[in-house]
DNA sequence: GGCAATTATCGTCACCTTGACAATAAATCC
DNA sequence: GGATTTATTGTCAAGGTGACGATAATTGCC
């Protein structure tokens, strides 16, 4: 590691601070047929070339964390606006999870709907969803730490189902209380009663909103179409923050 | 910003990656006379000079981010061992945040029992504990972005004593359901039915542990003394993952 | 069109948790 | 020794939850 010298950050410590090539990581979950699915890139490069891994790359100087988490995933699948929630996971390293030196990463978690994926990204680097529980099972292995920071990403969407209304950010605009109980089921892992459930999401003040239209076309009786009501829904630019009170649990054990 | 020469960290973009200084700040929370406090220090160089500030300073090359985080807290503090629980909070930046330029800070959360603070640490920067209140009446200015990611730290802690065991770790080894109760009341700023907080407490399986002893000397009838019960103690080195399953949920409005 | 199949939604009931608050226990204070 | 203080155990009504029955409103098939 490069020391780097004298430039105005000092003289807190006597140590020279190190200066971290810092790079924006991104969990990208969707649900697709009922199964929790995340976005990884092929590495075209050295070192893990082949390998899958999560999207990302390096924070550009003037750049936010977001920012630079957001311009990656789009970069790298080739969409231009990214649909859902994105949130920050936290942070790894900067020692030992690059075999080129120390790295920093912020990872990042988007909650999505399931959105097509450009086969090529303008890194040429191939991005295709998979699903959780290849990696979960060792069918599939990450480069770097990322099978960690997947895991991690997997918790936070879980705690994230129970305690706020994100769960809708699976979904599209407008979806049916059975949409969203299989948002619930494939990220839980578990099955739900429909009736129970149904009265929950319902019932829960601030959590949903009739749109007053229904579903067609498909068998059995049509249902009713719901969005994120108001207070749950995230103000222009800002994260969302309101919170599911009570919380929808999940079943432990 | 200083770009630096090819390093090795290319081709992935086409763009040189920048790098970044990298700071740890660490949010001490505990709780004193039944009021939340924060430590905070008094920076004697310039920017903010005189003002308060979060204890940090730079990560070190080779280091781990946790481990940067308790050892500036130790410099400042002059606390060997620190004790309570430290977790990571998230990152900021790095734009915008300190007039010298972009750096990233990674803040850690750290919730203690109400410890001593040698008056100066290694930097000889005053190091003390000041109600959180008085920062959030605007009584006391933090500087840089430290008032948003103190405001972020208080509400972390407050949702952790909702689904967590770590309430306890704003208490000693042992301690009485009154203690513990006084923290959920400061940290929440609320007042809670001892009553019904003995009952919950005690009731949740998995979280306190009777060590068959009780407190003598105090006015009224000597109270039980508790520990966190194995499930709920962090293991070694690792953090606590442990969970309040029903959470001990605080009153909304 | 009519009936089966399918999915959505409403209802019921026993059990548990919660909030409010009364009653009792076991120390210290004077 | 009685007043005071704090801890702990109960009680009860109201509301939430899980299990599951019943009904509603479509499509699919003949």
């Amino acid at each position: 590691m490069t020391i780097i010298a004298y430039d105005g950050f000092m003289p807190e410590t006597r140590t020279a601070p190190a200066r971290f090539p810092v790079t924006v990581d991104v969990v990208a979950l969707t649900v697709r047929d009922g199964e929790l699915n995340v976005l990884l890139i092929t590495r075209l490069i050295d070192p893990f070339r082949g390998k899958l891994a999560l999207p990302g790359g390096f924070v550009l100087a003037g750049e936010e964390l977001l920012e630079a988490a957001g311009r990656e995933l789009a970069e790298e699948t080739g969409v231009e606006h990214l649909p859902g929630h994105l949130e920050q996971l936290g942070s790894y390293g900067p020692k030992g999870r690059d075999p080129r030196g120390d790295v920093l990463t912020v990872a990042h978690l988007l909650l999505a709907p399931n959105f097509p994926v450009l086969s090529a990204g303008s890194d040429a680097e191939h991005a295709a969803w998979y699903p959780v529980s290849q990696v979960q099972n060792g069918a599939l292995q990450l480069a770097f730490d990322h099978e960690r920071i997947l895991g991690d990403a997997v918790e936070r969407a879980k705690s994230k189902l129970e305690y706020s209304p994100l769960g809708a950010a699976f979904c599209g605009e407008e979806f049916t209380v059975a949409q969203l109980r299989t948002v619930y089921e494939a990220v839980w892992g578990t099955r739900l009663d429909p009736r129970n459930f149904h009265r929950k999401a319902t019932g829960t003040p601030g959590f949903l909103e009739d749109t007053g239209r229904t579903t067609t076309g498909d068998a059995g009786r049509p249902a009713a179409l719901f969005r994120l009501a108001g207070a749950a829904r995230p103000a222009a630019g800002q994260p969302t923050r309101a919170v599911l009170n009570p919380p929808l649990m999940r079943p432990r054990d």
